[in-house]
RNA sequence: ACCCGAGUGGUGGAAUUGGUAGACACGCAGGACUUAAAAUCCUGUGGCUAGUAAUAGCUGUACGGGUUCAACUCCCGUCUCGGGUACCA
């Protein structure tokens, strides 16, 4: 005997989560047999504040997916473990003097606690915990095997250092040119035979190779931020200042652990075309890799001092060479001080202490002031032998291309500010579509001012001229990438330690055997103040032997994020990083569900170590993630009272205009809707205690705002606050029934009650009014039928489109409907159970339960959807005349279009608009509608 | 500035390949039950106009155009909001 209220979803909840772990239901075996499914939500950082309602919006989604699949005869892998190490603990540590460890254990702890009263069925024996040894022994192992390849270019594919080696032996470098085209041998050379590398010794031999490996060492400008005493990634650098507490970040050349990422930026673009990304998610990811097709050109150069005899720009636009009036070269540029001529050497200099001085976050600020020095040299354009000035500006950047561009004002905007600010004379190439006032940067002019180009449309000169240079032996088609190598060294404590040695300088690798190398455990968090990390203070741990250190630095957080999808599949080997068996049955994640906040670090490193791994012949699959969706965010919807100044009373927002009034944000958990608890407001704070109210309609309504969620606004929802209301049931329902999963929308509880209700119907359907179970085993009317089929069958095309909150639509117009029938078959029953299991476990385990079946309704399989049940026979036609709709008649769906014409035009209501006269055209579309043209 | 995405009742949102706009839910209004309230159930609910009413007509998916028998859906332009990028030659 049992209604479906507060007490007794308690009982239920509890009950069911019990019995779940009891019996181990959700553990997962690979068991190649059945198909499989591999439902991921993103890796959670467990942070001390917990859960919020935003938090399990996708965690529902996916848990969703993995219950439908497996109630469809899949077996299904869904995980759950924690991205543990990382800043915030740090700290922490740092402020409170708790051990990260600790600390992160203890918020592991909660966020468990929380994660389980919402009814997750994640096999909870896979969880893993990047801060693990056990498992960052195979976060190094990965980091080993980057350092341990290069990437081969004519093959597109990462081979073994080893294979590097033996290419050097037999040829030098010859077919494999350093991937950094700027990088010069002590000789001053960049190309090197056979015979010169077995000259070299042992150190430049390993120089070298560091240029090619995946994962090397070398001094690198990186983004330095002196308050958090550690380098950040691009990525975490915002206008200049950090991402977390946004302090000022400077550009500081450190010598750097980085991965090759340049070199799979057209494998990563291409890999795009393959997945099942959204198309914002996929721009983003194009965006950052920022490829762009041009060519190289070599300028002969003329200066007084005649050191350097060329120059080489880049430029998408060789089409425009005859408009080039000027050059820019960056000013860290090496050849400047080359070039710089006598008489120019003094602003030279000046300009350059300038730039030198100027901080990060001063060049963003003032990215439209123009600055810039004339070098009095002089560049000499190939094809009519113009000399044109060279320049330094601060806005070409020595990391991009080849640090220096050929400017064209004509056609491109900055070029052209520049030019005007500079009073350098402007050709006009491109006739009348340059007004003089400002750059087009068009691909549609006809040339002119072009020499041999005159007359040809800029789209097809753009080969003439990169044929031409090719023939002319000075320049080539190139193209660029915008992304740069990815910066792998944090001089932080809490993340994986280098699995490195170094010798005389230089790094090997630790012996597979002798992994993990374990973090030394410490009580000292603070940064050794010297650019290095908090290792660095650890003496005995970093000096290994006279000769022999190991690096302070440690991993970055992407480093154990970027293959944990692998370590689910066989989470406790010990021999490798999973079996192959493993890897290859769960194979790719089916479905990855996170926030777009991870759109280029993560996704890109996850991508990066799929691809090596797959090229090293681990993987047989280079994409790790089939299908990935970004849930949106719930924002908070704060509430307000309002304090009549200088009293201690509040006025209801409908009032406020009669008095002057303060707004104060009140917690968003003592007010219904936008009516305020008053007697929970008296208790919430005490300064509160004795306050008058001031009602409209007996009621005190609060102001809203949509604002972020933030403890500051009390307008943060945590979950277990829901639950107690209403259960898990309604939660998981109602985060659905929001709105479309990868939508933004503010939280608001107003609804929440409709989704109750329904649970509640639900449970009453085969339950009287006294709470007894009341079940009839009579034969379902086909208009039963009907209901049910439709019901299974948008409830699985919705889960297919991962459109949830219309399958919660859908099964709420299913109650209303066989509330209408009154129908309470076990017929009807037991197939809308099962449908609802993956929706509302809790509840749905219970029903099952009480239908009679021993076994949990993941066992159960979802019922076959019966098309015959849905035909129809007729269909209510929409009649219109002229577009609208005038009326409806019934008529039968096999119906010959000649005889519903002749119903319609025959009817009443369409004669009254025809007025006898015969219509110029009727639209006949069966099963759709009719629509009569006058 | 550039590149994406979005804009539908009082609110969250629905609408297969162009084919009945507003499903479902909240809120609101009215009614039933109750001494009363809460809870529950039933009915109505985009706006405007006419009518006691059933109903009829007009209007309506950010705004202005267009294509079509038919547009929330396709095309062009504008505005607003959200996200991404930040001098990338």
């Amino acid at each position: 005997m049992a209604d479906y209220s507060k007490e007794e979803i308690k009982k239920i909840e509890e009950k069911w989560q019990q019995k779940w772990r009891q019996d181990g239901v959700y553990k997962v075996s690979n068991d190649p047999s059945k198909p499989k499914y591999y439902a991921l939500d993103m890796f959670p950082y467990p942070s001390g504040a917990g859960l919020h309602v935003g938090h399990p919006l996708g965690y529902i989604a996916t848990d969703i997916v993995a219950r439908f699949k497996r109630v469809k005869g899949f077996n299904v892998l869904h995980p759950m473990g924690y991205d543990a190490f990382g800043l915030p603990a740090e700290q922490y540590a740092i402020e409170h003097g708790v051990h990260p460890a600790i600390s992160t254990a203890k918020n592991i702890e909660t966020f468990r606690k929380q994660l389980d009263r919402i009814g997750f069925c994640y096999d909870w024996s896979r969880e893993v915990r990047t801060c693990d040894p056990k498992y960052y022994k195979w976060t190094q192992w990965i980091f080993l095997q980057l350092f341990d390849s290069w990437f081969n270019r004519s093959l597109q594919k990462a081979e073994r250092i080893e294979q590097l080696i033996a290419n050097f032996e037999k040829e030098g470098n010859k077919n494999h040119h350093f991937p950094n085209a700027k990088y010069r041998l002590p000789s001053g050379n960049s190309a090197f035979s056979a015979s010169d590398w077995k000259s070299f010794d042992k150190k430049i031999q390993q120089e070298i190779l560091m240029q090619y490996r995946l994962a090397y060492l070398a001094h690198t400008d990186v983004n330095w931020c002196e308050a958090l005493g550690t380098v950040l990634a691009n990525d975490e650098v915002i206008n200049g200042v950090s991402y977390r507490g946004g302090h000022p970040v400077v550009k500081r050349q450190m010598r750097q652990w980085s991965l090759r990422i340049t070199e799979y930026a057209e494998r990563l673009l291409k890999g795009l075309k393959e997945v099942d990304f959204s198309e914002s998610m996929k721009d983003i990811q194009r965006n950052w890799i920022g490829r762009s097709e041009g060519a190289k050109i070599t300028f002969a150069l003329k200066s007084e001092k005649a050191i350097v005899k060329n120059m080489m720009v880049f430029t998408t636009r060789p089409d425009t060479i005859f408009g080039v009036d000027f050059m820019v070269v960056a000013p860290e540029h090496d050849m400047v001080k080359d070039i710089t001529s006598s008489s120019h050497k003094g602003e030279i200099d000046k300009y350059l202490s300038y730039v030198e001085s100027r901080s990060e976050v001063d060049r963003m600020a003032e990215v439209k002031k123009i600055t810039g020095c004339f070098t009095g040299a002089y560049a000499i354009n190939p094809f009519n032998q113009r000399e044109v000035p060279i320049w330094i500006s601060e806005y070409v950047l020595a990391g991009y291309g080849t640090g220096a561009i050929m400017g064209v004002p004509c056609g491109d905007d900055r070029d052209h500010r520049f030019a005007k600010h500079f009073n350098i004379p402007i050709t006009n190439i491109i006739g009348e579509h340059y007004n003089g006032k400002e750059a087009n940067p068009t691909y549609e002019a006809t040339l002119t001012n072009s020499e041999f180009l005159n007359g040809t449309k800029m789209k097809d000169a753009m080969k003439v001229v990169i044929d031409k240079l090719v023939e002319m032996g000075i320049g080539e088609r190139q193209v660029n990438y915008k992304m740069r190598d990815a910066g792998w060294s944090r001089q932080r404590y809490w993340g994986e330690p280098f699995p490195v040695v170094f010798k005389d300088d230089m790094p090997y690798a630790m012996d597979e055997k002798d992994l993990p190398l374990e973090l030394p455990d410490t009580n000292e968090f603070k940064s050794s103040g010297s650019g290095e990390g908090p290792l660095a203070n650890l003496k005995d741990w970093i000096n290994i032997g006279p000769h022999e250190k190991r690096d302070s630095n440690t991993m970055p957080t992407h480093a154990g994020a970027a293959w944990y999808f692998l370590r689910y599949m066989d989470p406790h080997n010990e021999k490798e990083f999973a079996s192959k068996e493993a890897l290859e049955y769960w194979n790719q994640v089916d479905v990855y569900v996170g926030g777009s906040e991870h759109a280029v670090a993560h996704l890109l490193y996850a991508r990066l170590w799929t691809k090596v791994l797959h090229d090293l012949g681990y993987l047989n699959f280079d994409e790790p993630f089939k299908k990935l969706i970004n849930q949106g965010k719930i924002t908070g919807d704060s509430r307000f009272v309002y304090r009549i100044r200088g009293k201690n009373q509040f006025v209801s927002h409908g009032l406020i205009n009669q008095y002057e009034t303060d707004a104060l944000h009140v917690d968003v958990n003592i007010v219904n809707g936008l009516e305020l608890d008053t007697e929970q407001f008296k208790k919430w704070k005490p300064d509160f205690a004795n306050v008058e109210f001031i009602l409209e309609n007996g009621k005190y309504i609060c102001g809203s705002a949509i604002e972020k969620m933030s403890k500051s606004y009390f307008n943060v929802i945590n979950p277990d606050h829901i639950i107690e209301n209403y259960g898990a049931d309604t939660l998981r329902m109602y985060e659905m029934f929001l709105g479309p999963l990868e939508q933004s929308k503010p939280w608001s509880t107003s609804g929440i009650d409709g989704v109750y209700k329904f649970l509640r119907k639900f449970w009453n359907l085969m339950h009287d009014a006294e709470g007894n179970l009341k079940l009839s085993d009579a034969e379902p009317t086909k208009e039963e039928l009907k209901v049910l089929h439709k019901t299974l069958k948008k409830i699985e095309q919705d889960i297919d489109n991962f459109s949830f909150n219309t399958s919660v639509s859908e099964f709420m117009i299913c109650i209303n409907e066989l509330n209408a029938l009154k129908c309470n078959k076990r017929a009807v029953i037991e197939p809308l159970i099962i449908a609802l299991s993956p929706f509302a476990p809790h509840m749905a385990e219970e029903l099952w339960e009480k239908m009679g079946h021993s076994d949990t309704v993941l066992n159960a399989t979802y019922h076959k959807v019966e098309e015959k049940y849905l035909v129809e026979s007729s269909f209510e036609y929409p009649i219109s005349i002229n577009g609208k709709v005038r009326a409806k008649m019934n008529m039968a769906l096999d119906m010959p279009k000649e005889d519903i014409q002749k119903q319609v035009l025959a009817s009443e209501i369409v004669q009254k608009w025809t007025e006898g006269k015969a219509p110029k055209k009727v639209i006949i579309v069966p099963g759709k509608i009719v629509n009569v043209v006058l």
